[in-house]
DNA sequence: CCGGATCCAGCGGGATACTG
DNA sequence: CAGTATCCCGCTGGATCCGG
């Protein structure tokens, strides 16, 4: 990565053209958020609830991030009380079944690491 | 993720199997070292060399978590002055396989994003 | 209902100095 | 050379109150 495919860091990271969807596959709240978007639309207090643990000012900064990037729709319906609606892109979407690919194949090495922390964690030892 | 393909997140984030190896995809200092890695093992003082901008304590917190979660081995060569070797291991290749493979994805997708960005940015411009 | 504004605590991470 | 130890600062993220 940071230039075409396996160069040496010679960038800077904000211009690297990939950087962004990876610190996208680190970020926690996010995930969570577009894997429900997934499913169907949802309403901010909608998510506020169904993403556990979540902040009200720590998801509309993850909304915007992700409206921002194009993962995701932001629709402002002009009823009383007001309702805004996200759902996710195509671009959201593709992003998605990278994730998703990229957890199954975590799910198959996910033993190994558990194992590799084990043995460091426990220096000798069966 | 959080369970086995699409699942609503019901478990807490530190029991989710594949959530480790999100979050090495996030780390910058951790794509960066493994990078270089791929190529050939390095020398502690190689490494902070050639991973440009690191302090020295973060790229020792950032080995040991690598070399705790079994990405890369950690090898002293008894002589004076001391020599640490570090190296990739089969995990770590993999790992650093799925990571190109994303890389290349999000180098086609790049265009959309910055492209969504400026239309964030600049609302109402052609 | 959907946020924006404000205040505050924790800690990740930088700089520096010191050892085996 | 390869770290560990210490100090310190900025930023993230939580809690709370307020407004459209």
């Amino acid at each position: 990565m940071w230039g075409t495919d396996l160069d040496v860091p010679t960038i800077p990271r904000e211009q690297c053209p990939v950087s962004d969807f990876f610190i996208r596959m680190g970020d926690k709240w996010s995930l969570l958020t577009l894997a429900l978007l997934r499913e169907r639309s949802y309403r901010f207090n909608e998510l506020n609830r169904a993403v556990d643990g979540i902040s009200q000012r720590v998801l509309t900064l993850t909304l915007r991030g992700l409206e921002r990037d194009g993962f995701i729709t932001r629709t402002v319906h002009p009823t009383v009380p007001p309702s805004v609606e996200y759902a996710l892109t195509e671009l959201g979407l593709d992003f998605m079944d990278q994730v998703n690919t990229l957890a199954m194949w975590a799910l198959g090495r996910h033993a190994d690491l558990t194992a590799a922390r084990t043995r460091y964690d426990h220096p000798g030892r069966p």
